[in-house]
DNA sequence: TCTTGACCCTCCCCTTGGAGGAGTCTGTAC
DNA sequence: GTACAGACTCCTCCAAGGGGAGGGTCAAGA
């Protein structure tokens, strides 16, 4: 009736999650209808991925539904994430195939380093120079200018600020997003782009109509393009006022 | 050097992903610049969620990169609409419980079926029916009408089209957008609703600040809101002219 | 009453990608 | 010589069941 497999009922009579309220002669397992019920309610909560243990604790201990489904919300934001950026990297590394580019396999390690080795690897270099020449390089802050160009960085970073905003629902109006914005848009002119906030809304705008930059946008979290070209319209709004 | 630790070598030892260039007569196994190189391949392709079996075939046979790249794509933008999909019930499921709605338990059983077992239940029934009434369900499309009110219905149906556009990297402007929101706008205008698509692109602006819509498109689809508003937008500009 | 086919039962192994531990051995540094 | 780190093998464990062997049970039709 509720489309499960014989399997799965065996394998929750075993962990106790779900017993038949009756057991025949012959062995047969026989579940009436508040078996069925609990079924369900079991099913539910699988759907949304949560451990057959805590759905255990679900269905004994009502008052600490909220806090288990809080923090499973976050734990799929978390992974939803963290696929997003996966997803990219895949359809970087495809079109850069696509382009016959065969694959630096160093520039492929490099793009993978999650963030805390690569915070780790900065800090035993910066210990390791630190012994040796006796000054600390971390604080200088110098040490990715080798390997990245600072406005890529820049923008890369407020890429993803954006895209943070997004996720979390921070409308594209709020004063946080308005800041991030101002901050971009100092920096761009400090590096020798002249960029108006009506420039920059009309780029922004210009992303929605072109592939390369519209997939590239789209492709770093979904509705990102649409999002920054909403939040640079309101700022060039309520800068020009 | 990679971070990898050493019980991953034994596995990748064990399934013959990587084995030693050489191993001691102690039994130390031993690794040089080449396997570390392919031990760099395997890991980036792991960071893709690659399966290591698949990783072993993608290092072994190259003509298949690609199309073993784009299924896990496929796979992986299943996944992150899965993923969305989850999130949204589970959201709507702790708002309902925040304002104390104790959880029909028929209404959650409803809510997660897939469309899968959706269609089969309703072929089932069809094919009960006819038997028994001579003639076709599911042509005349009026099942639902029972349990759902026609026009939410087709809110829900238009937000879904959206939301998919979106997801697929369709631009605002596109053909296919503006017909889905002529289509809408008839439809809401025969519905006694009457909305010019003036009307239509400043509501979906204000969606954007209004705390209850926004989060509500959001939660179905991150983006959503922005999105929508910009083909609104843009559907308005084109009909003035 | 017998057979047939569809189910069900238990028991055991297998899946992924390693993690953890026990007991032992090796390599290096003081 | 001896301590200590780290590698070795072998074993078990995780989640949520899947697959299959070998055998029992149920209901319907002949």
């Amino acid at each position: 009736m509720s489309g499960v497999t014989v399997k799965t009922l065996h394998h929750y009579h075993k962990i106790g999650l779900l017993l038949p309220c009756e057991v025949s002669e012959a062995g047969y397992r026989l579940y009436g209808m508040k078996e069925l019920e609990r079924l369900q309610h079991i099913l539910f909560y699988r759907e949304l991925e949560l451990p057959l243990k805590e759905i255990a604790r679900l269905l004994e201990e009502e008052p600490e539904r909220h806090s288990i489904l809080a923090r499973q919300e976050e734990l799929l934001l978390l992974r939803k994430q963290r696929l997003e950026t996966i997803i990219q990297t895949l359809q970087q590394s495809m079109s850069s195939m696509e382009k016959g580019e065969i694959m630096n396999s160093k520039d492929m390690f490099k793009g993978f380093e999650s963030a805390q080795e690569w915070e780790e690897a900065l800090e035993e270099q910066n210990l390791h120079l630190k012994d040796a020449y006796g000054y600390d390089m971390l604080d200088s802050a110098e040490i990715d200018a080798q390997s990245m160009n600072e406005q890529a960085l820049e923008a890369a970073a407020f890429m993803n600020h954006i895209a943070e905003a997004l996720r979390t629902g921070i409308k594209h109006s709020e004063a946080e997003i308005q800041r991030l914005i101002r901050e971009h848009l100092v920096f761009m002119n400090k590096h020798g782009h002249t960029v108006t906030p009506a420039d920059f809304a009309a780029q922004t705008r210009f992303f929605l109509g072109d592939d390369f930059h519209l997939r590239m946008l789209e492709g770093q979290q979904t509705g990102l393009a649409y999002y920054l070209s909403a939040a640079a319209e309101s700022y060039a709004a309520a800068e020009q006022q």
